[in-house]
DNA sequence: CATGCTTAATAAAGCAGCCTAAGAAAGATC
DNA sequence: GATCTTTCTTAGGCTGCTTTATTAAGCATG
């Protein structure tokens, strides 16, 4: 047999045979090769890698197939941890995953309001410090921290540079201040792209090629996945799914944000006649939103006219999206599908079912995140750990230092 | 100093240096160097392969700048040669280029029609042969065809899946079939994927990160490239921006391609009182389209209004475009901007410094193709170039084999 | 104009990640 | 128990890069 030279862009195939165990485990050396392509006695070697930095264990004799049975491998969870940090509009989510994506400990604190960077940032670290001596987590097995906000960011220099409610913070460099603050790796993320990686940290992107998560929270993004590796284009601001055109108003454009968000879907409740048997308090748009989930949800016609009419715009949207990216994978996350989320699933499969372009050559699988309302600070946790344990990155400006 | 081990995926270093050369040369080994990251000493063994192989020529001494002067180093144009084939509704376009992506042949014979493809391919075979002794070009520096077709193919397979006009090639594998004709290396591939690489070969895309070409035919697509990488996606059907929703029509979405396409307009004008005076003959809506874009080009009211509609269509789905990818680079290719090009430059330009979502961050460069006609045949064989050349491929699945 | 300085280019040796080839280990089969 | 099959490791080699050192070719200066 004539085998050919095989080669994962600059190293990273520690990396692509962590994360076949992490979601095929256990598994033997000889699937491992097999998959990979990569030949028995490399396969060796790597795996003894892994062994020896305790990321993984033999767990066990596989079932012969004729001769020698297969030393199986798996993940071994304790060894590595991760803290995601979800810097929210009402609150602030700490969430610590182990080496196979499982939450492990959460905790919730009040958000960030108009408390100053610096003062912040002390909090911030403080409350890790505290989650992680909770859970009994020593700090050499943290792997490091993944911060994840809305809006754009200057991932560059680790900075917030326009966010609805966190105006104090542009172009305030939080990544490297609590980086200092704990003595950690620290990473910044957009809640979309997190979400994505999320999703793809927990096995259940296997074998997908083109993934998107639609992250609705206040605003609505995506997070963009090609073999695992974030899309993020010329300014790492790709997948801004709310900034579509969905139709026009007098040559100006409407975006599909000023639609389907919650914020619009409130509005359009506002207007309507029997809007008070919802108890709309008028402080907090999103919490008026869940209100009208619940009131769709018990069967309210006129909330569920709402909250279809927003999940057909998204529908849209989400077609629109696929079409571009050619899409085998969705999977929706964020608070805004806490409630209504299955209504969404439906309208986005029976939108792809009838019009994705490509419907006669494969589907596009629609899925609720497991955990729509944490996926944020889930995935900022998981972004950590895919940086720290198998970094990967698009294109060829991405050289691969180490 | 310390130096980070740099690398390309796969061995693509020796294509990354050709593309420099290609684009800022002539340039020393030096210079080469600091632009890739690679050392020197690297640079000097790259370089020699290059030269060895012929595809580049040391062109004399550069300027001193206190010490030795470097040796400058330039593509040799006429080293190798390649060839593209666009089979178009009407007339096949063949076109042979040089190293330099410059044109230095050109033939059009009449179009497909019901010709069997069997026949068909014998006949394209004759004429590539034909064109390339009538250019005294060597068939052993001749790399090898793109051959590009409109609408969804089967690239695994080499072969068209349904293409308005093509409906007898349904799965034929073409690819092979020229190939074995020809004796020569055959790509099949889509007119905007093509048109795309065309651009990026041209070294008009230097210092681009994230490009779409737009192609407008018969139908709407988009090439997109993220550092000259192909964006593909899961079935190879990405890009598709006739099929991005721009309105909903009853429930219903409304296509880009239903609105903005050459036979959106040519539709739309019948439906005017003042259609005569434009001469359309109703035989080929293609031809009916640029009798349009003529008058309005002469001023013609009704066809500047009819024109301009589908450019404001066409600026909402490129803003759209634009802001998934995150682009910054947008160049219109095709036949459809042979007299309206302009027209349309302006539309999205403008659309896009009101309304981009990261306009505060950075604009994006939009202009027409050098030769808006000929673009998707000159990209075949751009695309010959590359994959003979400086082979690159995005993502983890794409395991370089050599 | 000889000497030294700077920059350019090559040479030599080493390392990392993959390969092939060969063999050891451990059970299955007869 | 002998042989076969499959798993896993070891040994040696190739490739593409690195670092370090050397040669080549110009400028600057006493």
């Amino acid at each position: 047999m004539v085998r050919h030279r095989v080669s994962f862009a600059g190293g990273t195939s520690r990396g692509v045979v962590l994360d076949l165990i992490r979601t095929r485990g256990p598994i033997s050396r000889v699937a491992l090769a097999d998959l990979t392509g990569l030949t028995q006695a490399t396969m060796s070697t790597v795996v003894r890698q892994l062994l020896d930095e305790g990321l993984i264990l033999e767990t066990g004799r596989g079932e012969s197939t004729g001769g020698k049975p297969p030393v199986m491998l798996d993940i071994d969870p304790n060894s590595r941890f991760a803290v995601g940090v979800q810097l929210g509009r009402e609150s602030i989510t700490y969430v610590a995953i182990d080496l196979s994506g499982a939450i492990v400990g959460r905790t919730r604190t009040p958000g960030v309001g108009s408390t100053e960077p610096t003062e912040m940032v002390q909090r911030l670290a403080a409350e890790i410090e505290r989650t992680l001596s909770a859970l009994d987590i020593e700090k050499r097995s943290v792997l490091g921290v993944g911060v994840v906000a809305p809006g754009p960011l200057d991932l560059a220099h680790g900075a917030i540079l326009r966010s609805p409610h966190l105006a104090a913070w542009f172009k305030v460099p939080i990544r490297d201040m609590l980086s200092t603050a704990l003595d950690l790796p620290v990473l910044l993320d957009n809640d979309a792209t997190a979400a994505a990686i999320g999703d793809f940290w927990s096995g259940r992107l296997d074998g997908v090629t083109a993934h998107a998560t639609v992250y609705m929270g206040t605003g609505i993004g995506a997070g963009i996945l090609i073999d695992g590796i974030v899309f993020r284009g010329a300014s790492s601001n790709a997948g801004e799914l709310g900034q579509v055109v969905v139709a026009e108003d007098r040559g100006d454009p409407v975006f599909l944000e000023d639609v389907a968000a919650p914020s619009a879907v409130v509005q359009r409740a506002r207007a309507t006649a029997v809007s008070a048997r919802w108890g709309l308090t008028g402080d907090d748009e999103f919490d008026d939103f869940r209100r009208i989930a619940l009131a769709a949800a018990h069967g309210d016609a006129a909330a569920t006219d709402l909250i279809e009419c927003s999940a057909g715009h998204l529908a849209a949207g989400v077609l629109t999206l696929a079409n571009l990216f050619d899409l085998d994978s969705i999977t929706l996350a964020g608070p805004a599908f806490g409630v209504a989320g299955p209504t969404y699933v439906t309208a986005i499969s029976r939108r792809l079912e009838a019009d994705l372009f490509v419907r006669m050559q494969h589907g596009v699988r629609v899925r609720l995140s497991t955990d729509v309302a944490n996926a944020a600070a889930i995935g900022g946790a998981a972004l950590v750990m895919q940086h720290e344990l198998a970094p990967r990155t698009m294109g060829l400006s991405s050289l691969v230092t180490r």
